[in-house]
DNA sequence: TTGAAAGCGCTAACAG
DNA sequence: CTGTTAGCGCTTTCAA
């Protein structure tokens, strides 16, 4: 068994309440038996049990993280930030991958509330409602999503999402000056909110600027799917694609270079999320930047300040790089087609 | 607050020792009280403090994981597959990131200690002390590195490896066969237990075939150092490449395209690890295939089983696709050169 | 400045 | 079958 504050005051001499006061450095204990104390712990190598601490305290030093898929990058690079920022004030972090599974999801905010201070929930696939009662239970944190217009957001929630509107406009006008006319998107998860919000920015964009746009849905928005998707890709329907994220956009690259079709000289590829480490696509990638890290960042900054309410926003730009270019004139250019999705 | 078994009890009528043995699914309760509490801890949307229940059981049902880097899609897949087969059986996941440094690691195995049933140590970068005495404290599973030979195991001391005998052996065997004569090795981090295998397997074997080998150290064994030691590489100095990981190599294969030298044609390339999507390199990487996921599920039964001491191991073996080929007969042979390390 | 005692929420003997 | 009681390790009043 491990060693007890209760050995520690026995071999110190003092009582438990004052080795307990000496050892989180209250001022109320005279400094020789503080210091005393201090030793004999040391030399016992006394670990306090967070448990018994959080038992009393209310507070167990902890902060849950829930992801629905955490082999994601974007995900890894969102929690190596947070935990770089968080860990600093030695809080642990307790994670749970919910696997795109909303019950899951709900057991696993069950599960850790009685355990944590605080939740961090990111892309949540949770209904409001669901939401809003473990904000009742504990502090939340939703990153990458927010609450519906109307829902009244409780007290201890905070929000901090990536705000696509302006990288997506700038990326659908870069297409359109360069000529480009019909778009193909490779949109994300069904139940996620941040790809609602993407799909939502194009239509209105595209609907502006006249730009013809055909919504492909994909299973996982990972390499494996932007690969399938870019081996069967209609390329007398679109002169562009752009994808719900980097992966994808890189899978995309894959298989038109498997299949011998020039970017950005028969199509331009446009991807999402800054996840990529420069030279990895080939050709280089132009990219609606939004930084997870950022994201990160905000979450840690609500996380360490729960009392005030939070609300963050991450920005977004278009980064242009090799594979955009004008488009080809058409061949054989159809009658105009309707916005549809599938 | 949050619902208490307390008050479960008293809105159920019975003690609350009685509500305890219902909620647990102890079979010395009657089918109709059983019930009654069962119902009503619903309707009070009760869960159970893990901290509490901890505290007196002495099992906390989470399990530890520490890493050196969690950016690193090694651990990454590595966490994947551990989380989907320990979750199961609901135990939480408490992480930490040690960012390389021992002893943010050893604060990390003081701090886990005291509320998780067993650590997953991977590539410590802890002393074999440390380690032995981590083990007193809790079951340890050490995952890609193992202890010295001559230091004496603790009973609950699982230690899980990848095995890179066999796959190194072969691709340098591969390399020499195409008749390649001169090697260059990009290293991986200092302190890393694997990298020190690799390292002793390839010097091995090269002196065994007699290619001369050249040893270059990189900072962290990501795309990005490869890029950079890709961008310098003394193409004199050898004809082929054999890297410390796949994310290593990526960079490694985006410098040389980048400085327009053909791959395989004037240097060969070889990574090591899955980590990489089918597709993703170009052209596709010849490798030396170990599973961080096979080594997680490794961990996951040793994990799930610490009664017994476990031993494990990955194999590797080599996958040859299109980075490698043919030396190119040496226009200016130079005098042989012994090994160097840098 | 220190100690005694209460109690955080829960489980596990031990009686009844 | 159920209730009473005694803690798990710690912090925190309240007295001394």
């Amino acid at each position: 068994m491990a060693t007890t504050i209760r050995q520690v005051a026995e071999a110190a001499g003092v009582s438990i309440a004052t080795a307990s006061r000496a050892l989180s450095g209250s001022d109320a204990v005279v400094a020789a038996t503080k210091d005393r104390v201090v030793r004999v712990a040391a030399a016992l190598d006394y670990t306090p049990s967070r448990l018994a601490r959080g038992l009393v305290t209310g507070t167990t030093g902890n902060i849950g993280v829930i992801f629905p898929d955490i082999t994601n990058p974007f995900y890894t690079s969102f929690l190596a930030e947070l935990e770089s920022l968080v860990g600093a004030y030695d809080m642990g972090i307790v994670i749970g991958d919910s696997h795109e599974n909303p019950d899951r999801e709900y057991a696993l905010v069950r599960q850790m509330s009685t355990q944590v201070d605080r939740l961090v929930l990111t892309s949540s696939r949770l209904t409001d409602e669901q939401i809003v009662a473990a904000a009742g239970r504990l502090p939340v944190v939703l990153a990458n999503r927010r609450l519906d217009v109307g829902v009244v957001v409780p007290p201890r929630l905070s929000q901090v999402v990536i705000d696509v509107d302006a990288g997506f406009t700038s990326a659908v006008t870069h297409l359109h000056a360069l000529g480009h006319r019909r778009l193909t998107y490779l949109d994300g998860p069904v139940r996620s909110w941040s790809a609602r919000q993407k799909r939502a920015a194009l239509i209105r964009v595209c609907g502006e600027l006249g730009l013809n746009l055909t919504i492909v849905g994909i299973e996982r928005p990972d390499f494996a799917a932007g690969l399938a998707a870019g081996t069967g890709l209609d390329t007398d329907r679109a002169t562009a694609v752009l994808a719900f994220n980097d992966q994808v956009a890189l899978g995309v690259l894959a298989a038109l270079r498997a299949c011998g079709i020039d970017v950005p000289g028969r199509i331009s590829v446009i991807g999402c999320d800054d996840s990529l480490p420069d030279g990895l696509a080939w050709p280089a990638l132009t990219t609606v930047d939004s930084s997870s890290r950022a994201l990160g960042a905000l979450a840690a900054a609500a996380v360490l300040n729960p009392e005030t309410h939070q609300t963050g926003s991450v920005p977004t730009r278009l980064i242009v790089r090799r594979s955009t270019a004008s488009a080809v004139p058409s061949f054989n250019p159809r009658e105009e087609q309707t916005q549809e999705s599938s």
